[in-house]
DNA sequence: TTATTATTACTGCTATGGCGGTAAATATTA
DNA sequence: TAATATTTACCGCCATAGCAGTAATAATAA
Protein backbone atom coordinates (compact mmCIF):
# COMPACT_ATOMS: atom_id res chain seq x y z
CA UNK A 1 0.00 0.00 0.00
CA UNK A 2 1.80 3.08 -1.25
CA UNK A 3 1.31 5.82 1.89
CA UNK A 4 1.66 9.56 1.48
CA UNK A 5 5.27 9.31 2.92
CA UNK A 6 5.83 7.10 0.41
CA UNK A 7 4.83 9.40 -2.22
CA UNK A 8 7.23 12.55 -0.28
CA UNK A 9 10.60 10.06 -0.62
CA UNK A 10 9.35 9.33 -3.91
CA UNK A 11 9.18 13.38 -5.02
CA UNK A 12 12.42 14.04 -3.14
CA UNK A 13 14.22 11.35 -4.72
CA UNK A 14 13.55 12.41 -7.82
CA UNK A 15 14.30 16.40 -6.98
CA UNK A 16 17.14 15.45 -6.22
CA UNK A 17 18.18 13.26 -9.05
CA UNK A 18 16.84 16.23 -11.15
CA UNK A 19 19.14 18.34 -9.30
CA UNK A 20 16.24 20.90 -8.30
CA UNK A 21 15.78 22.66 -4.78
CA UNK A 22 12.49 22.71 -3.61
CA UNK A 23 11.66 26.40 -4.53
CA UNK A 24 12.92 25.58 -8.43
CA UNK A 25 10.73 22.46 -8.23
CA UNK A 26 7.90 24.82 -6.91
CA UNK A 27 8.20 27.03 -10.14
CA UNK A 28 8.69 24.47 -12.18
CA UNK A 29 5.33 22.84 -11.24
CA UNK A 30 3.64 26.61 -10.63
CA UNK A 31 2.87 25.55 -7.09
CA UNK A 32 3.99 27.19 -3.71
CA UNK A 33 7.13 26.18 -2.48
CA UNK A 34 5.53 24.98 1.26
CA UNK A 35 3.67 22.69 -0.48
CA UNK A 36 7.17 20.99 -1.89
CA UNK A 37 8.05 20.78 1.48
CA UNK A 38 4.94 18.98 2.72
CA UNK A 39 4.24 16.79 0.35
CA UNK A 40 7.97 15.48 1.14
CA UNK A 41 6.93 15.22 4.49
CA UNK A 42 4.03 13.33 3.82
CA UNK A 43 0.95 15.34 4.26
CA UNK A 44 -1.78 13.82 3.47
CA UNK A 45 -4.52 16.39 2.72
CA UNK A 46 -2.45 17.98 0.01
CA UNK A 47 -4.71 18.73 -2.88
CA UNK A 48 -4.52 16.27 -6.09
CA UNK A 49 -4.61 18.85 -8.44
CA UNK A 50 -0.95 20.20 -6.64
CA UNK A 51 0.49 16.65 -6.40
CA UNK A 52 -0.46 15.77 -9.67
CA UNK A 53 1.48 19.12 -11.26
CA UNK A 54 4.78 18.10 -8.90
CA UNK A 55 4.57 14.47 -10.36
CA UNK A 56 4.55 15.67 -14.06
CA UNK A 57 7.12 18.06 -13.62
CA UNK A 58 9.16 15.33 -12.86
CA UNK A 59 8.22 12.92 -15.09
CA UNK A 60 6.61 10.54 -12.28
CA UNK A 61 2.89 9.19 -13.81
CA UNK A 62 0.27 7.81 -11.69
CA UNK A 63 -1.15 4.21 -12.28
CA UNK A 64 -4.53 3.01 -10.74
CA UNK A 65 -4.25 -1.23 -10.51
CA UNK A 66 -6.83 -3.62 -9.48
CA UNK A 67 -8.18 -7.00 -10.45
CA UNK A 68 -10.68 -5.32 -12.27
CA UNK A 69 -8.15 -2.81 -14.43
CA UNK A 70 -8.69 -4.97 -17.49
CA UNK A 71 -11.69 -5.06 -17.17
CA UNK A 72 -12.17 -1.69 -17.73
CA UNK A 73 -9.73 -1.12 -19.88
CA UNK A 74 -11.52 -3.63 -22.47
CA UNK A 75 -14.83 -1.86 -21.67
CA UNK A 76 -13.42 1.83 -22.52
CA UNK A 77 -11.74 0.26 -25.91
CA UNK A 78 -8.42 1.32 -24.37
CA UNK A 79 -5.83 2.08 -26.97
CA UNK A 80 -4.03 4.46 -29.03
CA UNK B 1 -1.02 10.34 -19.14
CA UNK B 2 -3.79 9.95 -16.42
CA UNK B 3 -6.63 12.46 -15.84
CA UNK B 4 -8.78 13.27 -13.22
CA UNK B 5 -11.82 12.26 -15.63
CA UNK B 6 -9.76 9.16 -16.10
CA UNK B 7 -9.84 8.48 -12.20
CA UNK B 8 -13.63 9.27 -12.13
CA UNK B 9 -14.62 6.97 -14.35
CA UNK B 10 -12.52 4.46 -12.47
CA UNK B 11 -14.18 4.63 -8.93
CA UNK B 12 -17.45 4.70 -11.00
CA UNK B 13 -16.87 1.45 -12.82
CA UNK B 14 -15.57 -0.02 -9.49
CA UNK B 15 -18.52 1.32 -7.50
CA UNK B 16 -20.95 -0.11 -9.66
CA UNK B 17 -19.11 -3.54 -9.86
CA UNK B 18 -18.94 -3.75 -6.38
CA UNK B 19 -22.49 -3.05 -6.39
CA UNK B 20 -22.51 -0.03 -4.41
CA UNK B 21 -24.20 3.70 -4.38
CA UNK B 22 -22.44 6.91 -4.09
CA UNK B 23 -23.68 7.02 -0.39
CA UNK B 24 -22.84 3.58 0.86
CA UNK B 25 -19.33 4.17 -1.09
CA UNK B 26 -19.30 7.35 1.03
CA UNK B 27 -20.20 5.81 4.02
CA UNK B 28 -17.37 2.64 3.91
CA UNK B 29 -14.69 5.55 3.07
CA UNK B 30 -15.70 7.58 5.46
CA UNK B 31 -15.85 10.50 3.33
CA UNK B 32 -19.13 12.57 2.48
CA UNK B 33 -21.38 11.83 -0.97
CA UNK B 34 -20.29 15.16 -2.52
CA UNK B 35 -17.13 14.59 -2.60
CA UNK B 36 -17.84 10.43 -4.29
CA UNK B 37 -19.96 12.71 -6.63
CA UNK B 38 -17.15 15.09 -7.49
CA UNK B 39 -14.75 12.69 -8.09
CA UNK B 40 -16.84 10.96 -10.25
CA UNK B 41 -17.27 13.97 -12.19
CA UNK B 42 -13.66 14.52 -12.51
CA UNK B 43 -12.81 17.13 -9.82
CA UNK B 44 -8.92 18.33 -9.75
CA UNK B 45 -8.88 19.72 -6.51
CA UNK B 46 -10.33 16.92 -3.93
CA UNK B 47 -7.89 16.21 -0.96
CA UNK B 48 -5.01 13.44 -1.91
CA UNK B 49 -6.31 11.69 1.59
CA UNK B 50 -9.87 11.81 0.77
CA UNK B 51 -9.17 10.02 -3.13
CA UNK B 52 -6.92 7.24 -1.04
CA UNK B 53 -9.85 6.52 1.26
CA UNK B 54 -12.13 5.75 -1.79
CA UNK B 55 -9.28 4.12 -3.25
CA UNK B 56 -8.69 1.94 -0.44
CA UNK B 57 -12.13 1.23 -0.25
CA UNK B 58 -12.77 0.05 -3.89
CA UNK B 59 -9.62 -1.89 -3.41
CA UNK B 60 -7.56 -0.17 -5.98
CA UNK B 61 -3.83 0.69 -5.30
CA UNK B 62 -2.04 3.67 -6.59
CA UNK B 63 1.16 3.52 -8.56
CA UNK B 64 3.93 5.61 -9.21
CA UNK B 65 6.46 5.19 -12.11
CA UNK B 66 9.28 6.82 -13.32
CA UNK B 67 12.46 5.96 -15.34
CA UNK B 68 13.86 6.57 -11.66
CA UNK B 69 11.70 4.06 -9.77
CA UNK B 70 13.85 1.01 -10.22
CA UNK B 71 16.97 3.46 -8.64
CA UNK B 72 14.69 4.75 -6.00
CA UNK B 73 13.78 1.18 -5.17
CA UNK B 74 17.18 -0.63 -4.50
CA UNK B 75 18.27 2.47 -2.54
CA UNK B 76 15.61 1.76 -0.29
CA UNK B 77 15.91 -1.58 -0.07
CA UNK B 78 12.59 -2.54 -1.56
CA UNK B 79 11.41 -6.20 -0.39
CA UNK B 80 8.88 -7.37 2.39
C1' DT C 1 -47.90 4.00 -16.13
C1' DT C 2 -46.43 4.53 -10.89
C1' DA C 3 -43.17 3.74 -7.18
C1' DT C 4 -38.61 3.38 -5.79
C1' DT C 5 -33.94 4.29 -5.97
C1' DA C 6 -30.02 6.80 -7.41
C1' DT C 7 -27.81 10.67 -9.17
C1' DT C 8 -27.12 15.44 -9.81
C1' DA C 9 -27.23 20.07 -8.23
C1' DC C 10 -27.87 23.39 -5.18
C1' DT C 11 -27.38 25.60 -0.11
C1' DG C 12 -24.58 27.76 4.02
C1' DC C 13 -21.24 26.62 7.09
C1' DT C 14 -16.75 25.38 9.04
C1' DA C 15 -12.16 23.92 8.64
C1' DT C 16 -8.11 24.16 6.39
C1' DG C 17 -4.98 24.01 2.07
C1' DG C 18 -2.14 26.96 -0.55
C1' DC C 19 0.25 31.07 -0.78
C1' DG C 20 4.42 34.38 -0.12
C1' DG C 21 7.21 36.35 3.33
C1' DT C 22 10.23 35.73 6.86
C1' DA C 23 13.47 33.59 9.86
C1' DA C 24 15.72 29.94 12.01
C1' DA C 25 17.93 25.63 11.60
C1' DT C 26 20.74 22.41 8.51
C1' DA C 27 23.48 21.24 5.03
C1' DT C 28 26.80 22.19 1.58
C1' DT C 29 30.79 24.37 -0.34
C1' DA C 30 35.00 27.36 -0.31
C1' DT D 1 36.72 27.75 10.02
C1' DA D 2 33.38 31.07 7.31
C1' DA D 3 30.19 31.85 3.52
C1' DT D 4 26.54 30.18 0.92
C1' DA D 5 22.62 27.46 -0.15
C1' DT D 6 18.92 24.76 1.21
C1' DT D 7 15.56 23.12 4.13
C1' DT D 8 12.45 23.52 7.84
C1' DA D 9 9.20 26.05 10.44
C1' DC D 10 6.66 29.64 11.40
C1' DC D 11 3.09 33.65 10.22
C1' DG D 12 -1.39 35.82 8.55
C1' DC D 13 -4.55 35.98 4.66
C1' DC D 14 -7.68 34.22 1.20
C1' DA D 15 -9.96 30.79 -1.33
C1' DT D 16 -12.20 26.74 -1.23
C1' DA D 17 -12.80 21.52 -0.05
C1' DG D 18 -15.66 18.85 2.58
C1' DC D 19 -19.81 18.38 4.90
C1' DA D 20 -25.04 17.36 5.67
C1' DG D 21 -29.36 18.67 4.22
C1' DT D 22 -32.48 19.37 0.74
C1' DA D 23 -34.61 19.16 -3.66
C1' DA D 24 -34.86 18.30 -8.37
C1' DT D 25 -33.73 15.17 -12.14
C1' DA D 26 -32.78 10.76 -13.92
C1' DA D 27 -32.62 6.01 -13.91
C1' DT D 28 -34.54 1.53 -12.55
C1' DA D 29 -38.06 -1.61 -11.09
C1' DA D 30 -42.87 -3.06 -10.19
Amino acid sequence: MLTTEDIGRIVRFHRKKAGLTQVQLARLAGVGKTVVFDIEKGKKTVRLDTLMNILAALNIRIELTSPLMEAFRERNNEES
